[in-house]
DNA sequence: AAGTGCTTTTAGCAAGTGCTTAAATTCCCC
DNA sequence: GGGGAATTTAAGCACTTGCTAAAAGCACTT
């Protein structure tokens, strides 16, 4: 089982690529080994060869994505400049790039998640650097616990951006717009811009408010001793 | 086929919640008619005596729960008072409410979304009422289209709140908390309190300067006259 | 030509799937 | 208690699944 399993080999490739196409379509357990080889072209019987077994091949095809995914965010990071506003839309836009370009890996991702604990430990392994990259990215924004803190704007913010992917297909009997199309897109990009600025304006606000409260305290405090 | 399925027929009932448990563990394909039998202690036949097919029983499975949803969230409708703040709070909170009393749901609802476009349409069909119920909610407050459209501020809203769901198993290895716990979930609540509140704040804002816009602007094109 | 190590193919097992059919049972009205 | 309908059961069909063992093909060195 200790076949290389990267981009030098070909026929591995091709069995990825085949395994991620088909995965988006029904999931882990629409996904069968057969209906891999023959989308790659390949016997049945290469993909345990290579992979060992069905769960080995999604984990790679998984483990791919977030590779390029962590890529795609550390080289928008080093690129961040101007205040803090400005490069919180830099970090959106980053991670909105990535799934625009990356349509299928949201709907897997959620796909996996939800079916089972199999891939639970798997995906909040992965998932463990984006995360401390925001903890980090907020740090003196936020508070360090309660509704404020990093972790709840994490949940939110990828939560508002993936939950687009898996929510649009099923808005296309609602909407005039193709919730799937460009347009929709790019409108969906602006509403995520515009509910950042919303929840850093009241975080910035809060923020005065509650130094204000301090300073009254202090000289509520000065004036009575 | 026409066999009485609700609550009245005790054996139907019994298959119906036990398929609704087991579907979180394991999604639809993870569901096995044998299992759902066994765990209802019934005959493996009868799931289809009463449900036609595994699909079916699947879909009666949602439609219970959309009818509770809908439910709900007209009686919480019936109960709103006071301003639109706090109107707006009393809609999450019974959203909310009814995620809390019913975790398996959202997390069942991404699991069949997940799982190719055979349940798009069936959900699509469930969603509707609830998101022409957010539509007439957000009249007066959201534009009619745009990135702040009541289309934009629903995926937003439900994808903050469903997404935790998903998300909490994932971040059990990166929290401190029990995600899944109580106090977790209390501080979710404020949380999505306090977004709804930086949304109605930024969205009453932004009223204000277009306004004033638009005064400055009339006032320009009176002078230039 | 024989041997060597990797890759690919063939063929199939064992288990599980959704679903059906026909017989057995229970229920209820007369 | 008889008879017809509704319900429950046992048994199995046809098919797909993940996975494996053994053989075959291949390029290569010696």
């Amino acid at each position: 089982m200790n076949r290389p399993t990267d981009e030098r080999n070909e026929t591995a490739t091709k069995i990825l690529e085949a395994a991620d196409e088909l995965l988006v379509e029904g999931g882990i357990d629409g996904l069968s080994s057969r209906a891999v080889a023959t989308r790659a072209g390949v016997n049945n019987a290469l993909v345990f060869y290579y992979f060992g077994s069905k769960q080995g091949l999604v984990e790679r095809v998984i483990e791919r994505y977030y590779q390029r995914h962590v890529a795609a965010l550390e080289s928008a990071t080093d690129a961040m400049t101007g205040d803090l506003r400005a490069r919180l839309h830099a970090m959106v836009d980053a991670y909105v790039d990535f799934m625009e370009a990356h349509r299928r890996f949201p709907r897997l991702v959620q796909s996996l998640a939800a079916s089972g604990p199999a891939f639970h430990e798997l995906i909040g392994h992965h998932m463990a650097p984006l995360y401390r990259w925001v903890e980090r990215a907020l740090e003196g924004v936020a508070p360090k616990t309660g509704p404020l803190a990093a972790g709840q704007l994490y949940v939110t913010v990828s939560g508002v951006v993936t939950s687009w992917y898996s929510q649009a297909p099923l808005l296309a009997a609602l909407w005039d717009k193709d919730p799937e199309g460009p347009e929709a897109g790019a409108e969906r990009r602006a509403h995520v811009h515009w509910l950042v600025d919303a929840m850093y304006e009241k975080l910035v606000a809060d923020a005065r408010t509650a130094s204000r409260d301090d300073a009254r305290r202090t000289l509520a405090e000065r004036e009575g001793g």
